[in-house]
DNA sequence: GAGTGGTCTAGACCACCTC
DNA sequence: AGGTGGTCTAGACCACTCC
């Protein structure tokens, strides 16, 4: 027979169908413009509203896309760049970092967490919760984890709770001096706190930094940092020679 | 009436299996078990299959199972962590370096690579294919683009085509002075091929890092790596002091 | 209230692996 | 051949946003 053809592995039509759609969103649409609803998509390529939705998901995991329930389907702008700690040691809530300081609170640390600081799984340490914005835009959500023996100065305050306290702890921390750190990024998916908080749905996909910082020998203090991975691209000011950017 | 209970926002079922499931994986089970089936597990917990399958495909993500058809899901070992480039400046292809050279071949890089490299967009360049094992499983694809001009040395060599061709074109490329690098980290979905070589499904969640090579006042090359995000920690063995790790 | 995306169901068939 | 996860369907209802 003439089946000279290979037709190999069929691809699956959900894949067919994010090809199709990407290519459709570099050529025929702008940013911000909104796509049309999806059962109406689902109708023009005949397929399920489940198949359209699995396409969707991953240009919405890639960043192609960004859907809003109620609002609807809209082409996102490029991923931009966030700074994650340059190649310098420096502590977090140094005068010109981009985070703004949000609450404090006295909690035992998650087990992952408590597993570096070296202290009993249930010692209850300073739990700063800090916000990231940028262009007007929560980007990113952080838990900074500072036991007691790090800010040794905290013990006779009052405490004035809040904002407040978390910018005292910060002070005292930076009293300290920063010996290393260490950082690692994975994926994770949003808790429903962080995922208020950054405006996106519980389960949403997010990129976890976890940073560990040294002094006096010890892990000083442990931070947390939760970002949109839908939205963000993270940068690592590296070693760049200061000369070459400028050109 | 006594509606003292605040019901909230009702938690999608998904999301409370989620938790339940999870629960379960840290208490019941050890790694590498597996799990009963789909149809089974979606049976006890009075939930259509579908379902039960948005909850595995977030703790999948997560890290916390491996599914593979035909097979099986299992519970997964924790994430390890994966070096990814050194804080001091260093040319891929070092000779202490965990990649395998597999492959190059002369193309034109992707449009987004292409707009770092300061040629024009369809010159083709030196690209070379990598694989990085990991406790003999394959954890990440790159493709490392190297432009004519920063390997003028291999103008007259003919090519022994395949990965020796490749390590020539590190052995060139590592004749120049590295000025400085820059890096980024960001989330995509596997491309057909590095999903074949990463022994996953297309689509699965990778984690792209970025790097750019600086020398002689230009970007010298560019090297986009895909990760597993699965089963992957990307660590960056920034500036921790000697002093401390052996303690 | 109308329209959007998000959740959920109960089926079916397919591709892959193992026996 | 039998069992697994992966794909797909055609519906339904819900939560949210905007008018």
């Amino acid at each position: 027979m003439g089946t000279t053809q290979v037709d190999a592995v069929p691809e699956p039509k959900y894949w067919h169908l994010k090809t199709v759609l990407s290519d459709a969103l570099d050529s025929e649409f702008t940013v911000g413009e909104i796509l049309p609803n999806e059962r109406e998509l689902a109708a023009r390529f005949g397929v399920a509203r489940a198949t359209l939705r699995q396409a969707l998901e991953q240009l919405e995991l890639e960043g192609r896309l960004q859907r809003r329930r109620g609002v609807g389907t809209t082409v996102a702008p490029p991923r931009f760049g966030v700074d994650v700690g340059p190649g310098e040691l420096s502590w977090p809530g140094a005068p010109d970092d981009a985070w703004q300081t949000a609450d404090c609170e006295e909690a035992a640390p998650p087990a992952s967490v408590a597993a570096m600081l070296s202290e009993g799984p249930d010692a209850p340490v300073h739990s700063v919760r800090r916000t990231r914005m940028t262009h007007g835009q929560p980007v990113a959500t952080e838990m900074l984890y500072v036991p007691h023996a790090s800010v040794p100065g905290m013990s006779g305050i009052e405490s004035a709770g809040g904002s407040a306290r978390g910018r005292a702890v910060l002070r005292e921390l930076h009293r300290l001096e920063l010996e290393g750190q260490e950082r690692a990024v994975e994926l994770g998916s949003a808790r429903a706190d962080d995922a208020r908080q950054l405006d996106r749905l519980p389960g949403a996909p997010v990129l976890v930094v976890t940073t560990r910082y040294f002094a006096q020998g010890v892990t000083a203090a442990v931070a947390v940092s939760t970002y949109r991975a839908d939205t963000c691209r993270l940068t690592f000011g590296d070693t760049a020679p200061v000369a070459l950017m400028a050109g």
